[in-house]
DNA sequence: TCTGTGCTTTCACTCAGTGGAAGAAGTGCC
DNA sequence: GGCACTTCTTCCACTGAGTGAAAGCACAGA
């Protein structure tokens, strides 16, 4: 029975909002009864509303009939701001020079990092962040650094929950973690082993503004070559200066 | 009169959909009153509308109160499909290496040229594009280089339009222009000469395949080193054809 | 041929959504 | 300090946009 049975108070737009928010990175593709199963919206109100969508190009629709984020959305998204980005890029690029290897710009979101920017080459090591992408702090290089430069009950907070471990060398004992912590706060910069990853090490510096980490900058590599990592730290640190001194200042903006 | 005198048949998402679109590269930042005029949503509805959107972090807020595309919708956009850009990307970095200037990926929409990608390192001249926008086809290398591998009909339309002339050095005749994408397909690349922005210089190469252009690379470099632009064809070329051939098989997909 | 899955369409029912207007807040100018 | 202007917030009488269960279609696989 339609109408009388559905969700009280819950607007159109909430639910626009769910069928958007049921794509993510382990499902980027998905068929409009997934979209109204994950969703919660009703088979035929999902219909209807994936219909508007795909008109405006929000969504799109490959050979097979399954869905995925449309090429307008992705442009919307390029117009949010950057200015970090922005100030970054050329500094990653000149890592990038440096290393050959995979290197990211990272922030603190939550209680997770979140990736956004990434730059690899031919040769870097396959690995699993993504730009837009999160995972977790403790056992990312840029998210361990971002971690122990956070304030003391932040960190508290952080350790005291149940924590991921992606591969049998990730720290999650919340003694042992915390001393890591110290460890990466005394020396400036963090290293991670296999932590996140089996066969990827990395090494991340903080970028630091007004006293305040707002963003990482890290570099991962094969574990074949980790003995490279300590001639990492020193560009690191001085690509992540020369951010933080760029994006500390007021930009000279030309409207 | 409320209810009563507002737009029959218009519904909620498509209201959504425009004050999304209410925003563009020249207005990042709008305010409410601003959104209400631009998407022709009263004023009242736009209010509320903004605050789930504000509320889902699809827009944000910055400390004077304008609104702008929030990181939760950058986020959505990028999981949008993006096959090309992740085959492209170590080669349009391995061009980077080799030149330190700007490099950008670009397809074809509609009748503008598209950027995917564009990398740029601390000494590049700063240029007007911009990841997600659009800029027009003659007067840029890569659009230029699109152009000139279109079909037919394609070509003659284009050349049909009133042609944009952001510089005196845009060429606009539509005899001369049709010479000059001639010349690109003799020779299987472009070069402009401050054709979109004084002071700046392109050289572009297509990505074909299956005899369509799908894509194409450009570097765009300063006027001063516009005698540099010769020796950027080969790589290029060989950049475009690595591109083309890995994107062109079937992608080893583990699911 | 049958089963299962996914998609499309229908339509009786209803409350989510509407926007003009009033008022509040803030800024800039004289 | 007062006035003008702009922007934002809130209200609420009114109504049609929106809803979803169900039926049926299309397709794939056994």
């Amino acid at each position: 029975m339609a109408g009388g049975s559905r969700e009280p108070g819950r607007s159109v737009t909430s639910r626009v909002l769910a069928i958007l928010d049921a794509f993510d990175a382990d499902h980027p593709q998905l068929t409009l009864t997934d979209i109204s199963r994950r969703s919660g919206v009703a088979l035929a109100t999902a219909h209807r509303l994936v219909r508007e969508l795909e008109a405006s190009q929000m969504l799109g629709r490959d050979g097979e009939g399954r869905l995925h984020i449309g090429r307008r959305l992705w442009e919307l998204g390029e117009l949010a701001p950057r200015r970090l980005l922005e100030v970054a890029h050329p500094w990653v690029q000149e890592l990038f020079v440096t290393t050959g290897e995979n290197v990211h710009l990272a922030v603190r979101d939550g209680m997770e990092v979140l990736y956004l920017h990434k730059v690899y080459g031919r040769r870097a090591v396959p690995i699993v962040s993504r730009i837009g992408g999160r995972l977790p702090m403790h056992p990312t290089g840029v998210g361990k650094v971002l971690l122990a430069y956070e304030a003391e009950w932040f960190i508290t907070s952080y350790l005291g929950r149940k924590l991921e471990r992606p591969t049998p060398h990730t720290i999650t004992e919340p003694g042992r973690l915390a001393r890591e912590l110290a460890a990466v706060r005394a020396q400036g910069y963090a290293f991670t082993h296999e932590e996140m990853t089996l066969g990827s090490c990395s090494a991340a510096a903080p970028i630091v503004v007004d006293g305040r980490p707002i963003a990482a900058v890290g570099v991962v590599v094969s574990s074949h070559r980790a003995r490279e990592l300590p001639r990492l730290v020193e560009p690191l640190l001085a690509g992540a200066r020369q951010i933080a001194r760029e994006y500390g200042r007021p930009s000279r903006t030309v409207p």
